[in-house]
DNA sequence: AACTAATCGAGACGGTACGTCCTGTCTTTGA
DNA sequence: TCAAAGACAGGACGTACCGTCTCGATTAGTT
């Protein structure tokens, strides 16, 4: 609220985020070791009984903290979350540029599946059916599904630079399809065929190659 | 819909009994404008305050009529918004094999996104959510993805059988990536392009088409 | 209500009390098994889980009957216990003069004691308790506590008659004291140490005897 | 009752460990003011509505205070009429000797009878009634009946030390008599012609003074 | 033999209270 | 200042009764 540091950062007062030199403010600073067991907890508890069953009662007690330093770095059950997969959950996307579009594209579908996709449907879920607190949405959007959608769309980008795919290519769609596809398996409850990925990215290079429409 | 026994029996009150056709129960039937009521009350809130805000308290308000009776029909509220949706709010797929399936894929996919994939996707992110109690999400799947599903693969299937879609075709996959596509776009707040089922369809008519695979 | 039989009975329409001997309301009878059944086990359940606790369902459940017949029966859950007591719970109270009234007046609170003083002092809570309600709490006076009141109180008058008790002798405060001690020790919680009725009688026969007040 | 801590733990938050016997527990400490709302609201109900109409939400409403207040303090409806009744009801028992025990036990009876006979009854009735949860019972009379008990007691034993009763006589008796003679006259609905305490300690007095056994 | 009128079983209905749980805010003491 | 602990208002949850009601199916006596 009233804090010096600025900071683009998630709720009340985020942390000062070290790289602004300036002097540091006044008073006791907030505990880096409480802040990573919060994360750390929520996305067990995200993982083990769910968004809706997690409570915040719980993971400041499986962090050893008190409710209260919990919502003094999330304002929300929504904020905590979304932040908690954020954080812990997955700094790991390569921005050098992709030798194999195609491959990488295969391996991410499949990491995001494994990784993000159960936990991604409920917390949307609850979230964009909390009308009334878009902030929360946003947030995760910006946090989580942005960076992955322009990662994904970047390897696309490089195919079609490769001449694997066509000029005229609709991308948008093509990400919309082959992850869409991940999301829907969860949706419909349908196990996954091994190899799913590859056979859904192959499908998208088949429809949209350079050769795609030229056909008789 | 306006049938008056032999109700959808989703969760208290088993089906009487099902060798004697006619009979009616014994005791005083359900009062079936109170069920209706009910339900379309919950499809109301559902649409207006999301499912996490909506209660059955005024669920049952809305529908003029007490708690018990809401909970004498749907054992929890993840019944009742499921059941919900399934009964007032769609009943209405086709079930004539079709004339034209690529046409008939398109127009389902836009009717899907406006009326059920938002709904759709929180009440599954909660149900998803709910770990140790399967039986909700399972009752959903049951009975409204499941013959969604169906009835968009009976599309595929008729397509396939007129030769617009290979013998080949993994049907299953284009199901998802279609459907899929919905879906992510909820997710990723992507704004829907004018023509965007079309686009979809074609892509995989292009990729699955009968000569797809024979491309040089 | 509108029933010709007159009968001081209980409640809705009482049984038409056999000695009337105008031909029979119109109409199935009641069943007279059910009417003992509900009775007996309104007792049963009263003894076992006591007034709070006794469920007009599980009685019903109890006796084989549907809840609707017990209803027809009293109106009230009040109603029930308190008929119930009254009926079978105790219509043995001798008539003719006692030989013996100090003798019996001891036995009589002995099985007061056992019999009823439990049941009496829960349900006399629970209606006095209910205001707004006076019917039933004058209900069980009249059937159940008078009768017994009446008992002892012709107990003492004998007495008095033979000269045991003084012509002076207060015979209601003896009363309230005698019978008042059974209930104290069951508010009190204090176990009942064996011939506490004998030393309470004997300790009013002490006090209201011929002699005491002319002691020097 | 105006003391701050070591407040009168009723049910929830145990006591503060007793070996530190100043240093506060840890948190925000409980609203005095709430706590003493609750009770006095309690007690007015119970004296209005009575035991079964007293319901926690119109406590709570009435104290202005909300319904997890209440469960806080207390862990039931039973344990918060008990306290409320042992708490703001009476903490007014004398406890040096008495110069006049037998006046002093007649006015004992009468305050009795005007302020506790009624709800004592019915709580009792409740709980003697709720088998299976015997602790409120054994709580209203550790707060409750034990107290005025004892004092009672002490005024007998205080009579018999200055010989005015029998140093034989049965105390014990003569408390189940005197205190029950107040809870009969509820039960069967006797309107206390005045003096009657007076007559009834005095009924005591004369079957267990110093002469009784010893009359011809 | 049909009609009438009450009973019976079964269960729906409105209403009310219960006790639990969780959220987000606040008020303490102590570090 | 932060941290720990916990009180607080508010509100939903699902359960359990109560007393009333509406059904169809019985079961008598009456016509």
């Amino acid at each position: 609220m009233t804090v010096p540091g600025a900071s683009t950062a998630s709720a009340p007062s985020g942390p000062p985020s070290a790289e602004t030199p300036c002097s540091r403010p006044p008073g006791r600073p907030r505990d880096t070791r409480a802040s990573h067991a919060i994360t750390e907890a929520a996305l067990r508890q995200l993982a083990d009984v769910g968004y809706a069953n997690l409570s915040m009662e719980s993971v400041a007690g499986e962090a050893g903290v008190s409710r209260a330093t919990v919502y003094r770095r999330f304002r929300d059950k929504a904020d905590l979350v979304t932040a908690a997969i954020a954080a812990n959950g997955g700094g790991d996307l390569p921005d050098t540029p992709s030798a194999d579009p195609k491959g990488d594209l295969v391996s991410y579908l499949e990491e995001f599946d494994e990784r993000f996709a159960e936990s991604c449907l409920e917390v949307l879920g609850a979230l964009v059916g909390a009308r009334e607190e878009p902030h929360a949405l946003a947030l995760h959007r910006d946090r989580v599904i942005s960076p992955r959608n322009a990662y994904a769309r970047s390897l696309l980008e490089e195919a079609q630079r490769r001449g694997e795919l066509s000029p005229q290519a609709d991308l948008e769609l093509a990400l919309q399809m082959v992850a869409g596809s991940v999301f829907y398996r969860r949706v419909s409850g349908a196990d996954s065929s091994p190899g799913w990925a590859k056979r859904a990215v192959h499908a998208i290079w088949e429809s949209m190659g350079p050769l795609s429409s030229r056909r008789p």
